[in-house]
DNA sequence: CATGAATGAGCCTTCATTCAT
DNA sequence: AATGAATGAAGGCTCATTCAT
């Protein structure tokens, strides 16, 4: 099964070149055509390749959260077991890579956007789509955290994720962001206390 | 005499009513004429009181945070003044707001997304506009729950409002998001401990 | 009948503050709103007085016409009546209001584009209206020309008309046109040369 | 493989389709929606090969001008080359087209007062479009004039230039001119006599 | 498989005119 | 007489998607 292997692999790489031009210019805003023109094949191959935008999306969404938490692991695997060194390998990451995560929340958004108002959807796909995507990610990047912490308490985990993402958003709409180092202090302190009860 | 109508209340009325509209569908994909259908006149009418939907927009914003942030503290001012009984009126009051302030969220963000691609816009306008009534929102709040909690430490008010955000966010694709009261816990116990330092 | 006084009165005057905002803006960019607010009225006020925007044109060129007429027969009655010193006062004063006579040959224009498609104007309409009100008031410009020059030849003073037309025409599109003086000069010899014949 | 087109050929033949209407309507008052029609395509494909309805008129414009000077050259090379002659070959010839020259003329107007009151556009813009694209043209049909009457006197062409653009102005608000032929009559004793000195 | 021309509903906004006050 | 709020059709333009080649 040659051919199914090709495009699955061509599927992989284009959508790994479509993440840079979600993130500049947004999901709402981006057209095939461009998509298409950055990817240099026509719209006709595109949709010959993905049935519509949203699948684009919610297949480059589900690839790239994958890519990162490997990524993540492997670089911080052999980070001391203990804590305070492992939440910090996580805001360390985070913050190294800000711009990039700030980039993804922002497409996650505005794809989240789009959906909301679309009535006609009938609740079967709702619970196969949109929505319940980003729970399934979230919950699994929940629970990578949580592993790599080797602590049980899910909402440890969740809170850290949460403050992320809060953070990312706060650097969204504020560029020059100052206290991004004064919060992640806060966040370790609170997490190191809190799991030591 | 012309009808007598009152310009500036009739437009926070229009405004008030907007909301809704706004959270429900989404600053990207309202138009104007359901807008104007929902408030029950004519997109005449409506392009009479305000210039632009980014106008319509702007103004709802800027209203919405001063309306919330008095009424918060209406309700809040007796609350004893320890941290601990302060920080957590304030997520009682989130709590209490959750949908609310969710969808202000929601709407907040997406406007975020249609501005982000307007490349054409000058930078003066950009320092006046978009992006930076955020910053100006943002600063207002942190300042008035600092304020509220009689504390200085800039850092500790924007912790709060970045977790704030992070929960909101968090609920946004989770509708079934489970650890909220478990993740305050978390933070109070940080803000309690971090400000007697 | 003091009121009719009135009101022609006014009339005129709202008429004469017009002209500036027809001649910068043009009869078809030209708002109603605009209009009033320039003359410090109410659109309300503004149909109080005229039918419709046609009409506020049309009365305006009509009197604008007469105007000029008049106003130039007075600065040149005392110009000897050979051909060649009257011709030269024609253009001279021509050149003198160069930008004003390009503004208004500009709104005449502006206002035929207006109302060239329309075709749900009745033949009868037709004749008591635009095209019409040019030919009319061509036909006295002509006329109070070749009375000025004192000659019978109707083409020779359409003639001058036809080039005066020409030359604000090329004035209008080329903002540096240079040639006037030189086709002035070449216009006077030939009116000169036809007369004599 | 798409659909064979030759874009740039199937381009100038819609041009040349849309001349008709933009004579019949004007400029500012035909949509893009009746030339869509006009040209039995939507409104998509319209815009599939135009970017708006200004580029559609200004290369109509262009495709127009050259066309209509290497008609007439062709048609009036033969001509003897006196100056009487091949003056009354020009004249001839827009006299021949009155109509459609008269068309033209009104078309260039109509576009022209659009233009008028755009400010926002910047200088820079505004040298490389609209009004110099006027000039552009009218230098070259000068140009044209003066060559094919073999004299270097610019402002001859010019004069003759300024003469026909007054005819057409003439006839566009008379439609029964009667004086055009006693006009040229003038025009060309004026033109030979100028060319003898 | 690939192409890109074609579609047309829908978007934000404008404006002459009307009419209740 | 005077006001200005209200109307709504219409304008230029966009874009996800389809389909003949």
């Amino acid at each position: 099964m040659p051919k199914i292997v090709d495009r699955k692999q061509y599927r992989k790489q284009l959508l790994s070149e479509s993440f840079e031009l979600f993130a500049e210019i947004g999901y709402g805003k981006i057209t095939m055509r461009q998509l298409a023109q950055k990817l240099r094949i026509s719209t006709g191959t595109l949709y010959h390749y993905f049935p519509s935008k949203e699948a684009i999306f919610l297949q480059l969404v589900e690839e790239l959260v994958q890519r990162d938490i490997t990524h993540f692991l492997i670089q911080a695997e052999s980070v001391p077991p203990d804590i305070r060194s492992r939440v910090s390998a996580i805001l360390d990451f985070t913050q190294e890579h800000r711009d990039y995560f700030s980039k993804q929340l922002t497409i996650w958004l505005d794809y989240y956007q789009q959906q909301a108002g679309e009535e006609d959807v009938s609740k079967e796909d709702l619970s196969q789509r949109s929505t319940t995507i980003f729970e399934k990610l979230d919950r699994e990047t929940i629970e990578a955290i949580n592993n790599y912490l080797q602590i049980n308490n899910y909402a440890i985990g969740g809170f850290i994720l949460t403050f992320i993402n809060g953070l990312l958003l706060c650097q969204l709409y504020q560029p020059n962001f100052k206290s991004w180092d004064a919060q992640v202090e806060i966040l370790i302190e609170a997490i190191v206390l809190m799991s030591n009860k």
